[in-house]
RNA sequence: GGGUGAGUUCCCGAGUGGCCAAAGGGAACAGACUGUAAAUCUGUCGUCAGUGACUUCGGUGGUUCGAAUCCACCCUCACCCA
């Protein structure tokens, strides 16, 4: 079976992922798919740093606002929606352009990984959570060293919210978290072409992340937040960057310059967390975005990447018809 | 000019004779991550060798077996009186 040819940009916030994607789009026929956990959300469009239409060039963006920001979102539901975005992308003769941040959704969806059958129990969670809350989570990692014993040998006790879930997989499907990893792996349908945007000086990449806020609050970001802040149970969405750093202001206890530092902060933190996870990709191939002289040059550098991956698999795809 | 208080490792901040390379927090760096993932969790964090040595707590000098901690003088900052 031949797989489907995906070309995945990933890489930390501000690195340029949107505008890349968008110009290998462009140069290769393809349509975005965005793996972005808060970029599926309608509204937030300043502090998730959405590409506007201008930025888009027409080319079509999917997984992309789409979601009411009051509703929760997880990896399982984007999986399922994502798959079906390449599948029809790719029927179209088209080449789907995964781009986004979300390390998680992104491993998740293009290495095929088989997540539990059951649906997320919400009862069983607020169960487990309160016994933690009266008991303290000793007897909850105690129960799962006897389910588990593998799992619970690599929890630190304060890991809280994985020794829930390990325990929530247990009871909801019978099926220990060891076994579930064990289970999920399955040959993946996409030939990927990983391209990851990071830069040399890392102090390079944390100008860029100042830099974005600044533009974030001249185009409006205050009043996105005092907006959304005023919603109600916001679940998944509330986690996002961008809105909650500024409630200290609104509420007067820091000054926006203080608030803005705070948003920034918070901001380089998390592409050092995507770094991190994405740095154990081996078959990323990395372009260091503060060593080209232009936007331009470093496009032709992810543009001869592709063309040399496509070459790769024709070349594969002729031998088979010898 | 007089008085009081303060100066601690990148930052904040504890420590008022040995148990202090110095609590705690933050930042930074590194790692983890299978249905909350822009979330969550972990490790390192004076230097060098790696169960030890060396340098550090505004500066200089002193007391002491031993000082970030006590004394003297000096410098800087804050507040009060003039």
């Amino acid at each position: 079976m031949n797989k489907i040819p995906v070309v995945a940009v990933v890489g930390p916030t501000a690195s340029g992922k949107s505008d890349l994607a968008v110009e290998i789009c462009r140069r290769f026929n393809g349509e975005a798919i965005s793996a972005d956990s808060m970029q599926i959300y309608k509204g937030l469009d300043i502090s998730t740093a959405k590409p506007t239409e201008e930025e888009k060039k027409g080319i079509p963006h999917h997984m992309m606002d789409f979601l009411d920001n009051t509703k929760s979102f997880s990896v399982a539901d984007y999986q399922l929606m994502a798959e079906k975005c390449i599948a029809d992308i790719s029927s179209r003769g088209k080449l789907p352009v995964v781009v986004g941040g979300t390390g998680l959704y992104i491993d998740t969806l293009l290495n095929n990984v088989r997540l539990t059958e059951d649906s997320f129990d919400e009862a069983l969670r607020e169960k487990l959570i309160s016994r933690f809350e009266a008991e303290g989570i000793e007897p909850l990692l105690t129960e799962l060293q006897e389910i588990d014993p593998e799992y619970a040998a690599k929890m630190h006790p304060n890991n809280v919210k994985r020794i829930i879930r390990a325990l929530e997989v247990w009871y909801s499907s019978g099926v220990t978290m060891t076994q579930q990893i064990e289970n999920s792996h399955a040959e993946s349908p996409y030939d990927v072409l990983y391209i990851g945007l990071d830069a040399q000086d890392r102090d390079y990449l944390y100008n860029r992340i100042n830099l974005r806020v600044d533009v974030m609050l001249a185009n409006g970001l205050e009043a996105e937040a005092r907006d959304y802040l005023n919603k109600p149970d916001t679940s998944t969405s509330s986690q996002a960057i961008g809105c909650k750093e500024l409630k200290p202001y609104f509420d007067g206890v820091l000054t926006l310059n203080e608030a803005a530092d705070n948003l920034k902060q918070a901001t380089r933190r998390y592409a050092k967390r995507q770094l991190t996870w994405f740095r154990r990709n081996k078959e990323i191939n990395w372009i260091l975005i503060d060593t080209f002289s232009s936007k331009d040059e470093m496009y032709e550098k992810a543009f001869s990447i592709t063309e040399e991956w496509e070459r790769r698999m024709n070349d594969v795809s002729e031998q088979k018809n010898d």
